[in-house]
DNA sequence: AGCCGTTCTTGATCCATATCAAGTGGACGT
DNA sequence: ACGTCCACTTGATATGGATCAAGAACGGCT
């Protein structure tokens, strides 16, 4: 529970009253490998800190998952648009290993952004740095070719080629595992 | 100017007073076609309302623009992440045709975030309405095929195949004009 | 109006990557 | 330890869209 301290506090300060507010809000959830943390066409009902496990987010197309993003200790995990907008979300959010998370409920979150001017700047200094993150991501995804945006994987977060199926980072890099395998022979 | 409240007001209602110390930092900023509202490499200065004209967000990579979308009446236009982070930008904001943008500067906006709670939550309400944005149209460039994302474009704003060149419009769907071009003839 | 550069069209060809297919290896549960 | 199920590899073939090329139409400017 000390992490969501600190993560807010990456964001915006904190006074100890403030604190004794926040702080009942936010439960652990546990996810074995494998389990839903969201699905396809449900409401989400969680926004998350991510304390341990990696997940995959990933959208369905043609019997096949699409995979745009993973979420790692101390990132932001679950179906943030669908949590936001209140609507069946798009995504489904897998976890690939053992999860632990601390989630808050949506109604829990806009009290405290009622009660607490401080959480409404921190929710919105939230929204800027995921849509930030986007827009860098949507570069990448652009400019770069398939093995530059390997390497880029593996400089960034090379944790996760131990903790992920090729086939999904595949999936995330655009390619089909056969393509993936053939790349990393050349290497 | 009348059209900023109105805007702000389809997220969040606004008294009389708080208008008034809204209002005077809005400008009006008149782009000639072929003008750069804002350019690679600079600190976006201002969040812009669109109040008439047609705008590129775009970046250049080895020689072309890739297009990653268009502000048009009533949307938002400029370099968000830019603004958000005070560093320079890595897209062009281009007037496609002339067009008048309603600004506030970055300090400005700052200042009535902390002096009135209701605009933390507009900024806040804008930037969750951006990320799903983004997160509907990366599912759509994901999932869609040449064919289907041109479709879904026609259906969705035929108006700019009015006011947009086709060439930006190829690179919005990540196609080469020629693409574009065949695929119109086929309907 | 007439000129010139840009955008758009159309056809021929090419290529990166997908798809299909078949075999190998490793992890997990009983 | 064994069998089962996936994930991964490797090779052969197919294909969507890119690239190259060349002409037509458009639009802005003097």
């Amino acid at each position: 529970m000390e992490l969501v301290r600190r993560t807010i506090e990456r964001y915006v300060p904190l006074r100890d009253t403030e604190w004794q507010r926040i702080a009942p809000h936010w439960t652990e959830h546990a996810f074995s490998r494998g389990a839903f943390v969201s699905a396809v066409g449900q409401v989400e009902q969680r926004f998350y800190i991510v304390k341990s496990g990696v997940q995959r987010l990933s959208f369905p197309h043609d019997g096949q998952d699409i995979c745009v993003g993973f979420a790692y200790d101390g990132s932001w995990s679950g179906d943030y648009a669908s949590f936001v907008t209140r609507k069946p979300g798009q995504f489904d959010v897998v976890a690939i290993t053992d999860s632990v998370l601390l989630g808050i409920r949506h109604e829990d979150l806009q009290r405290l952004y009622s009660e607490l001017p401080i959480m409404e700047r921190f929710g919105r200094l939230i929204m800027e740095e995921l849509l930030v993150g986007r827009g860098t991501r949507e570069i990448e995804q652009l400019s770069l070719s398939a093995e530059d945006r390997y390497d880029r994987l593996v400089a960034r977060s090379p944790h996760l080629l131990q903790l992920v199926p090729q086939k999904d980072i595949a999936s995330y890099l655009r390619m089909t595992p056969e393509t993936f395998s053939r790349l990393r022979r050349k290497r």
